[in-house]
DNA sequence: ATGAAAGCGCTAACAG
DNA sequence: CTGTTAGCGCTTTCAT
């Protein structure tokens, strides 16, 4: 049936191609291409017959060789230090949804903590031709950032916010989140603050900024012991132990996580310690279980779908166009008392 | 400096093509291909020669004009129901590691578990060409795994187990994990088993198994409630509460997640039910927080990270012409018996 | 070991 | 509104 069927390639598709559904439909296979990617253009009846043709052979445009053809892949590559922690998780998922219900399709690569791996993956993804790429934080190789920069393709940082980013930013401060969750402690009258947390970067801001806020304030102390790994449960929880040990006075800790905060107050229970009595609780983030814990989890909300929403709206925007309202947002985050602290 | 500069295309792009190295390196286009895909078939002083070349214009081959002409893309499309979900984002992070190391990468679609999703997301995966498609469990719209069988293109399914896959299968069989949970119970004397989950279809299958297991069994009843959402936190605690009223002797209940059961201890701790004496619980899944939890938690552990390895090895295997050792794997559980039961 | 020629399946420009 | 022509940048035969 092809029009002109040569010996076939090795990589030839046994898929009917565009060629197919044009002799099918009785019409130039630029307008099968219309039919599919600007319908509005044809006529009513034309589009009918494409479409009747398309049907009829069950036809799968090729997207890779529209993309070639195009320049556009609608694809967008996300790298995230890990999926397996719900901060990302879930602004993953919801990036991904929104890009989705708009044709685009999300590459994921994860680093593991690891800023070299960041930019083997970029590497990648730019040889993909990507129509975008979303980054987490906003500290990355040297190298990346003038690779990214001279590619010109668009960018998204997020879950930090900073003054010079790469391109467009969509995050909150973790260094204010950490002053706040210090100001919120201190208000509540506790002076010894405990910080639970990984080496990962962003929660290093958080104490950095619980640092800085109780420097200044007479009486206010704080104690910190670093886990092994960047967002511990575990390891956190021996660290409490170790951390009380050390600060036999400490009153509150600022945990990292609310899945760490939750495991603390589980340990707290089992060493019989009330919470907030002998030592209050707080966590970051307010995930589900952060309402759910006894008691009820005392927490910084972060945005975190509304991180992926605002990233993918971001990114449409510049793809289809349209001017960007603001190329860096400040999502901000808020403090959520509950009964733990 | 372009050999041949005809009218820049629209979609024509900036960059360097393989052309440009081939100049640069004074050897023929087609030997630069070589460098890059198949090294060793080259002479060293010339390869030495191209990857100079490559170096000095800071070459990024594109892999859409690859793909196009190899028909091969190197992308592996995997569809869960949310990455928000421990259960899937572990098995998703190993998944896609895994494919990294092999130069393999991940295309991500969520069904936010609604079947007519799932059709949707693998038609526009299709399109895309990708390699090798990983499919959340064994149920499928039909139309689906027509298209699927048809295409001939290598498929997973995972999280289940069953006798008809539609090619290859990485899990274990829900089923039986719910009655290892009503064995596990029942011989700790427990008798009336209540049950705590979604309406998502491998915990319904749980809940099968534990209900035919208990059946077999004179004096011990099954109690479900089904919450609303899939995998709930919220909501699964107060079914916990409104289960108790239903059935006041209710003496162990079996979640369908380990956050769900992680947060009905918490509940009992708020009602001052003592766990597990007044009631047991059980969860699903060993995530961190069960072996965290006080008391800590009695539960299943399912093999998350080995499902997400095992299928890109799968994967790997058919797409690289390697023989399958078995289509059909199934990692199984272990019945991890701790405090809370 | 290297090269020349011929597409992969599609979209963009330019007509008509 | 529809068609013709010319590639997108690469990989694959097949030849040397």
């Amino acid at each position: 049936m092809r029009n002109t069927p040569p010996k076939p390639r090795a990589g030839a598709a046994s898929t009917n191609r565009m060629e197919d559904v044009a002799l099918e439909a009785q019409v130039a296979l630029v307008t099968v291409s219309r039919a599919i990617n600007h319908p509005s253009q044809l006529a009513p009846r034309t589009l009918e017959k494409v479409q009747a043709a398309i049907q009829k052979l069950g036809y799968v445009p090729n997207l890779t060789a529209g993309s070639l053809a195009s320049a556009k892949t609608r694809i967008i590559a996300a790298v995230v230090p890990t999926i397996s922690n719900s901060f990302f998780s879930e602004t993953i998922e919801a990036l991904a949804n929104t890009l989705d219900q708009h044709g685009y399709q999300l590459l994921l690569g994860q680093t593991f903590y690891r800023e070299a791996n960041e930019t083997k993956i970029v590497e990648a993804f730019l040889g993909r031709r990507v129509d975008g790429i979303v980054l987490t934080g906003i500290h990355h190789e040297k190298t990346l950032v003038e690779r990214l920069k001279a590619s010109g393709i668009p960018v998204v940082e997020m879950w930090e916010h900073g003054p010079h980013p790469i391109d467009m930013l969509v995050g909150f401060s973790n260094f204010d989140a950490g002053r706040a969750a210090a100001r919120f402690l201190i208000a509540r009258g506790y002076r010894q603050l405990g910080y639970l947390g990984g080496y990962e970067h962003r929660s290093q801001q958080r104490l950095q900024g619980l640092r800085q806020e109780a420097g200044q304030h007479a009486n206010v102390s704080v104690h910190a012991i670093e886990t092994a790994s960047p967002s511990p449960i575990e390891n956190g929880v021996a660290s409490l132990l170790e951390l009380k040990k050390q600060a036999p006075g400490l009153d509150a800790v600022f945990c990292s996580n609310d899945m760490l905060a939750a495991s603390a107050i589980y340990e707290c229970a089992r060493q019989n310690w009330k919470v907030p009595g002998d030592i209050a609780i707080m966590g970051f983030a307010d995930l589900p279980i952060a309402s759910a814990c006894h008691p009820r989890l005392t927490t910084i909300r972060v945005h975190r779908k509304a991180m992926g929403e605002s990233t993918a709206r971001l990114l449409l925007d510049r793809l289809q166009g349209r001017p960007i309202a603001s190329m860096a947002q400040d999502l901000g985050f808020d403090v959520i008392g509950r009964e733990s602290a």
